[in-house]
DNA sequence: CCTCTTGGATGACAGCTGTCAACGATGTGA
DNA sequence: TCACATCGTTGACAGCTGTCATCCAAGAGG
C-alpha cells in the first residue's frame, strides 16, 4: 500500500526510465543515497511484496517495472497533506507560502500564468 | 525533531486551545480517533521528549502548551512534500491538480483573488 | 565438469510508531 | 487515617523502516 521514503527512491528510479535490472537500479541510488547493494535489494524486494513494483524474467535475472504511476503516487502524497493540514483546499496552502516569504517573484509569476491558463 | 501522525493530533488539539490538562486533551482526541487513555499518555510523553510540547505543573498535574508552532510544523511538512516530488516549487503542485481535475471552480477563485493580492 | 561471479531471497537488528495495560505516587473524601 | 480516584511513568509488543550481510541457485568461462 504505502511506499516509503527509502522506497519511493527506487520508484523515482523507475519512473525515470524503465524497466531496468536491479544492477541500473543500484547505478542510479546507491552513489547519490550512500546505500550498499544490499540496502536496494531489500527495498527491491519490499516493493514487489507491496506490487508497487512488477518484474520480468530476462534470462537470469529480472526486468523492473512501476507498477504504480508517478501520477497516482504524487496524487495520494499531495492531497494526504491538503487534508492533514489545509483541509483539503489548495488555497490555504498557497496562503501559507505566501504568508511565510516563501515566494520568489519568479514563484509568482508561474502561478499566475497557470491560473489564468486554468481559468479559460 | 519529528512529528508522527498520531502525535500530530494532539499538537492540533493544543494548537486549537492551550494550555490543557491530559484530560482535557483527551476528551478532544479519544472519541473522534477511537483511542484510550493509555494511548494519549504515551503520545504526550513522547511529544514531551521530543520537546514539542512543554508543561507546566498546576496542583498534582500539568498544563502543556506546544513548543512547536503550528506554522512551523506546516512550513517544514509543507516545504518537505514540495522538495521531494515538485522540486522544492509551488506550481508545478499547482499544475497537478489541475491536471488531475482536482480543482473545482471555486478552488480556482480563490487561487485567482489570492495569486492577485499577492502580487500587489 | 569445476570454479567464479552475480542476482535474488532471507535473516538480522535497531529505531520509530501505534496501541494498550499495569504500576506507583499523590491527593480527596468519608 | 484509610480506602479510593487520578495522573504520569513504564513496560510491552507487533508492525514498519532503514540498513546490511549471508546464503543459495544458476550462468559464464576455462
Amino acid at each position: 500500500m504505502k511506499i516509503s521514503s527509502a522506497e519511493s527512491v527506487v520508484m523515482e528510479a523507475l519512473w525515470r526510465r524503465s524497466p531496468l535490472t536491479s544492477e541500473a537500479i543500484m547505478a542510479e541510488v546507491c552513489e547519490p543515497q550512500g546505500w550498499t547493494e544490499g540496502t536496494v535489494k531489500v527495498l527491491i524486494s519490499r516493493l514487489l511484496k507491496k506490487k508497487a513494483v512488477g518484474a520480468v524474467a530476462e534470462g537470469r535475472r529480472y526486468l523492473y517495472s512501476p507498477l504504480v504511476s508517478r501520477q497516482a503516487y504524487v496524487g495520494s502524497e499531495s492531497q494526504g497533506l491538503l487534508d492533514r493540514l489545509f483541509d483539503g483546499r489548495l488555497a490555504p496552502l498557497v496562503a501559507h507560502f505566501s504568508d511565510s516569504d516563501k515566494l520568489s517573484p519568479q514563484d509568482v509569476a508561474e502561478l499566475k500564468a497557470l491560473i489564468e491558463k486554468i481559468g479559460k
